[in-house]
RNA sequence: GGUGAGAUAGUCAAGUGGCCAACGACGGCGGACUGUAAAUCCGCUCCCUACGGGUUCAGAGGUUCGACUCCUCUUCUCACCA
């Protein structure tokens, strides 16, 4: 009996680890309890996206709250939001979505698939459509729907009381989104649901809901912080280019990690990092105290997220080749090879290699000591290349071969 | 539906007849310092083999030696009124 208690509040730390806000956290405990007394499982319902299959570290925080929940008795439900992606989750800005075609979704799903299940238990996963339960729903049903809701409390949430009052246009669809999202709980009979703190009010829709229908539980809401990107300030997202994805080279992730700040660093720790936070506080500590060299911190890092996405080798090979490189200032292994004929103007030559994306660009770089051929730094900017081969270099980080022929 | 204001480079935002390829800020890039960190400092930031040329200030016309700046129409945004 101790012995459980003590691995019921082991596995609430974890499960509250980096969280936001948990709503109903008793509830969790019973569930735990039930587990670890009777063995008895239960389901955590996380939602996503099919038409952003590129997933990055970001939408791993997620995961990794959803693998945590699997080490303590959950199965996963996995949705795949194919039918409310038709109406575009109102949540922050509302751009208009193109609808995708159920064969697009399919190979979307599919991707997911791959990337997905380097973090989670395939086992203990179940991948689902809310199209499937949505369309049986009917006209009828959908109206039964929504009349659980009214539009006075519609327009306590924020974004849409922002845009009522500004008079921006809200469509009668959007209101239907959180409904349809909330049912999906009442559908799968959630335990648990767990989102982004900007899904909050989704969340909160599948417990009003399930009370509704009267089924017999209402779902825990869990909620994450939405991780920043690059820059430290914005969220990470593939659109703002501030995103380490988790299909990206080891070498790229060695650099992308390396190159966030130092009090980043700690977050992306607490968020992406599966050390306890025991280790992790020893590390501030070290670090603060200056028995640990702050770089070292972080490469530790690079090489827990390139292991986890690659490999133990690749990611040893990402720091060796990152020493190589920036430590050393040598040359990288890998770089692109072009070729062209003829003799070849320097400037042309760094737009044909991809480094330079304009001659006008070329020619600052040139006047700016940016750039070097063969490791030597160049201020001719009417260097013509003869034939051979050459290295060239723009800046710190690009870099590419080039025959003359 | 009526009235008024506006649309300028990746973003924000000056410029109201030539001095404007267009102030400034942010971002981005390069350099110094470093740990490819942050902070800081400096330079660059439309294109073109260039002390010159070309194309830009929502779109289409017009006035003018000359327009981002003036006029007309179009499209779109915003504010107020109904």
């Amino acid at each position: 009996m101790e012995k459980q208690i003590t691995m019921i509040d082991e596995a609430l730390r974890e499960i509250k680890r980096g969280s936001a806000e948990i709503i109903d956290i008793e509830r969790v405990e019973k569930l735990l309890k039930a587990y670890f007394e009777e063995g008895k499982t239960y389901t955590v319902k996380a939602g996503f996206d099919p038409t952003a299959p590129d997933l990055h570290l970001g939408h791993t925080v997620l995961l990794q709250k959803l693998a945590t929940f699997q080490k303590y008795g959950a199965n996963i439900q996995f949705l795949i939001g194919d039918f409310t992606a038709q109406i575009g989750d109102p949540t922050g800005k509302s751009a208009t979505r193109k609808t995708l075609t159920q064969a697009q979704i399919l190979e979307n799903a599919k991707s997911y698939k791959e990337q997905v299940f380097k973090i989670l238990d395939e086992s203990k996963t179940e991948v689902v459509f809310n199209s499937d339960w949505i369309n049986q729903l009917g006209a009828s049903g959908m109206l039964s729907l929504t009349t659980t809701y009214n539009v006075a409390r519609m327009l306590e949430r924020d974004d849409f009381d922002k845009r009522y009052k500004s008079g921006t246009p809200i469509s009668i669809s959007e209101f239907i989104y959180p409904l349809l999202q909330g049912y999906d709980s009442v559908h799968l009979q959630s335990d648990i649901e767990i989102g982004g703190t900007d899904q909050k009010f989704n969340l909160l829709m599948g417990r009003h809901l399930q009370r509704a229908y009267e089924i017999g539980k209402e779902q825990s809401v869990l909620m994450m912080p939405i991780l920043e990107g690059l820059d430290g300030i914005q969220k990470m997202s593939k659109s703002l280019n501030n995103y380490i994805g988790v299909a990206d080279e080891p070498n790229d992730m060695f650099g992308k990690v390396l190159s966030i700040s130092d009090e980043l660093m700690w977050r992306y720790f607490e968020l992406l990092s599966t050390r306890t936070l025991e280790e992790i506080k020893l590390f501030q500590f070290a670090v603060e105290d200056g028995s640990l060299h702050p770089k070292k911190a972080k490469e530790d890092l690079a090489i827990e997220i390139i292991t986890r996405f690659h490999s133990e080798d690749a990611a040893n090979n990402a720091k060796k080749e990152f020493d190589k490189v920036h430590s050393k200032s040598q040359i990288p292994t890998d770089i692109d090879e072009f070729s062209v004929e003829g003799e070849l103007w320097i400037a042309k030559a760094l737009v044909e290699c991809k480094i330079s994306p304009s001659t006008s660009q070329a020619r600052r770089d040139i006047k700016q000591g940016a750039v070097k051929i063969n490791q030597e730094k160049i201020s001719d900017e009417q260097l013509q290349l003869q034939s051979g081969e050459y290295v060239l270099q723009v800046g710190k980080r690009k870099f590419a071969k080039l025959k003359v022929i």
